[in-house]
DNA sequence: CAGAATCCCCTCCGATACTG
DNA sequence: CAGTATCGGAGGGGATTCTG
């Protein structure tokens, strides 16, 4: 997470800390019900460069709300998936997910990559 | 909001750009069933240089979260009230406020403010 | 009372190049 | 394949001072 406090003003804004990083969301929102490689979320979400993927990834990880795996092979192969807590906070993903599909409706606006929210699966 | 992209790569971005202003979540709870005068949210907010609570105000009046109104008197007077958009924002904001009041619990952290979970009054 | 104006630091984040 | 290292610009945000 971004803030290194203790204490927050608000349990809103630690959730925001811990969801609100440049591709958090995008992240999350992939890896439910998905195990995904490095190289699977950078096709994903290729306006994240591998520097900030990493770093996103490591906060999350830092955070307990994805689980990274390293596998001891050649080439290196490292896989993503989300811990209990990161399903946990699916419901707020979703939550966010009607409000802003709602919203950019509204305003004519349109959503450039073809995600689309999940049905109910795993 | 922050972007000024008319295109989204996820609704959920979409969302996190209007609410997740450094103070906005907090303005936002705030002003829930409330209308607060600027010096009243300066002492709801004391974190909160002047400056930032302006920057933030202006931002979510940009984004019709809120409604501003100034009563041409002296000494001035200016009321901030949420919108019908922003009161449609409600539930987003108690759901990160469960999920986040959860997770501080859970992890022994503690919150400064005195702020509660409203009861549903108006 | 409700801000506007300035100054300035410091972090975020993109671009690019390199590595086990 | 899955990163790391380095550089550098943009702007978020704090402290302070001033004003109608």
């Amino acid at each position: 997470m971004n803030s290194d406090c203790t204490t927050y003003h608000c349990p809103v804004d630690a959730t925001l800390d811990m969801i609100g990083g440049k591709y958090k969301a995008l992240i999350l929102w992939h890896l439910i019900g998905n195990t995904l490689r490095f190289g699977e979320l950078r096709k994903l979400i290729p306006q994240a460069t591998p520097k900030m993927l990493t770093q996103q990834l490591r906060e999350l990880e830092e955070d307990h709300l994805i689980i990274r795996t390293v596998y001891p092979v050649v080439p290196p192969k490292v896989e993503y998936m989300l811990s209990d807590l990161g399903n946990s906070i699916r419901p707020i993903l979703e939550t966010m997910y009607n409000w802003g599909a709602d919203y950019l409706r509204e305003n004519g606006l349109t959503v450039s990559c073809s995600m689309k929210f999940p049905t109910k699966d795993s």
